[in-house]
DNA sequence: TTAACACATGAATAAATGATCATGTATTGC
DNA sequence: GCAATACATGATCATTTATTCATGTGTTAA
């Protein structure tokens, strides 16, 4: 009750913070599923499977990269995307309020 | 390529979604971290520590409660919040994509 | 070099969330 | 019963996030 305080700094929260809520949405979510059996993906692959607009599909890839959970390879015409290394468990270990991402 | 589905039905995605969400955000994160420190605090306990405004913090974890993280036990003019057995875990699983909340 | 394919980006709008303020309800002690 | 304490709720407004549409960029193949 005295000396409670919360035990993770306020740039440390706002991070984490940050990064859950791009994992929150049914459509990331499904994507980091995917990446999961997949290893790496096409934007059109994932387009295939989830039934969803390009430039939308294009939009929730970006912010995830944005948030580092997911990374890009250019191979021709196409561009894969699959999940950093880290990805899953850092999404874990900011629930656990902790270690920060990256 | 050709098999290739999300492994989670439209409904679990929802609620994995529905419920991250609600983990997302530095105030509520803050909570999930006192609680796991202190098993259950008042509302002006948790006031006292993040000083921020009652009816915000009280608007946070009705959120909390709706969404099955947190639940409550009154005790005379005070109501105690603490986490619900399963939550962390149940949140891990939600990231892991797969088993249902509840 | 141009057409076609694969993907990205920006602007505009819609929808969801967050914060604030005013007020309401439950409980206790007088 | 009434005042005080502890918390909840609802309406409103601000901010953020999601979606759509139009258009732009990079790459290949003819």
């Amino acid at each position: 009750m005295t000396d409670l305080k919360v035990r993770v700094d306020k740039k440390k929260l706002e991070r984490t913070a940050y990064v859950l809520k791009c994992v929150a949405h049914p459509v990331r979510i499904s994507i980091i599923d995917l990446l999961e059996q997949q290893d790496q993906l096409t934007v059109s692959q994932l387009q295939e499977v989830l039934k969803i607009e390009q430039s939308l599909l294009s939009h929730h890839l970006t912010n995830m990269r944005d948030k580092g959970l997911v990374e890009t390879r250019r191979q021709g015409k196409n561009v894969f995307y699959f999940l950093t290394d880290a990805s899953i468990s850092n999404i874990i270990d900011c629930i656990k309020g902790c270690k920060p991402v990256q």
